[in-house]
DNA sequence: ACCTGAACACCGTTCAAGT
DNA sequence: ACCTGAACACCGTTCAAGT
């Protein structure tokens, strides 16, 4: 049977948990799927959208809809976009790099912007608001999953932390206290 | 004469301004100093180490304090940030990535840890604040500097926006009205 | 329609050997 | 002390050719 799009992104999210964003090679992947590299290149343009396809992946298991209290409503969305992240590894990475590049069809900041448009904020100060929360979240989600790669090659100490709570939900608190003081008032600059 | 640190970080500087960190290689540096790449070897443990100095060359240029007004202080450190990042391609990426692995010896945010100390935060909670602006700016500011490279490539259209002041202002804000509603409150949860 | 296999033009890094 | 040159073990991507 003929390979798919899906079995080729799934092989590289298991890939990708395995070996890490660094060691998933296009030869690796084909491997896994028991195909040549080159074939891979039938079903996607390159490696870029591939990633795109494994960055969808992992973005669907976000919970789509946060309703009720804004505040509280983002500091739930932003503990859930991170504990999707942390569930694969280098995944703030990857799905920054794929955002970056205006790949992949999910967005991982959607489900914050009718958070933000709730608490009486016109459309596009939501959507920056949103981006600039998951800016945020990406940022320190990348940072861990750093430490957890620097923790499984030995340059950290075994005992160290990688995970830091504190930091996230201070930064958390910092969005969200800043977003209910502006509530959506336009820059006094 | 024999080369330096200073002159190999110094020429990757030129080749990340003028190739970005992509073409960034080894080879590349060697030719560009004059000597073979497997020499850089002798001079640095590894690429990493380079782009670590690359990365505190760059940062070099930062503003180092940042007295009067909290608020107005915050926001000139985080936008001299950005801007320093600005001058040089891929520059967020090259000083994110040096960061998270715990290279070089300029952090982005040490400059902005008194700033919250002086609003009142106690020290720790000073430097998870700092860093959490400082992943904003990073993420950002990242964002920008991929677009301005998708532009480059002809994949963007040429009258393409790269620079998002609006949105960098609008986070800014929002972290800013943050640290001025919480003063360095610990969490309700 | 889907896949192979070889090739192209690269990588970072190591290491014996030179001066 | 500093550097060369060859080698190792890889990359992403293309493309003629096969079925």
């Amino acid at each position: 049977m003929a390979v798919s799009r899906e079995g080729i992104v799934a092989a590289a999210l298991t890939i990708l948990d395995e070996y890490g964003l660094a060691d998933l090679s296009m030869r690796r992947i084909g491997d896994a799927v028991g195909v040549q590299a080159s074939t891979i290149y039938w079903h996607f343009a390159n490696k870029q959208s591939l990633l795109a396809g494994v960055s969808d992946a992992i973005l669907a298991t976000q919970a789509d809809a946060w309703p009720g209290e804004p505040v509280a409503a983002l500091i739930g969305w932003a503990r859930d976009l991170r504990s999707v992240l942390l569930t694969h590894r280098d995944a703030a990475e990857l799905v920054a790099a794929t955002l970056a590049v205006g790949l992949g069809s999910r967005i991982p900041d959607a489900a914050a912007v009718p958070i933000f448009v709730r608490a009486g904020w016109p459309g596009q100060e939501a959507e920056r608001a949103a981006r600039a929360t998951s800016q945020f979240v990406l940022g320190h989600v990348m940072h861990e999953q750093t430490r957890q790669n620097l923790l499984r090659l030995g340059v950290l100490p075994p005992d160290a932390e990688t995970l830091d709570d504190e930091g996230f939900d201070l930064g958390l608190r910092l969005v969200a206290a800043g977003a209910a003081a502006l509530n959506g008032q336009p820059a006094p600059s």
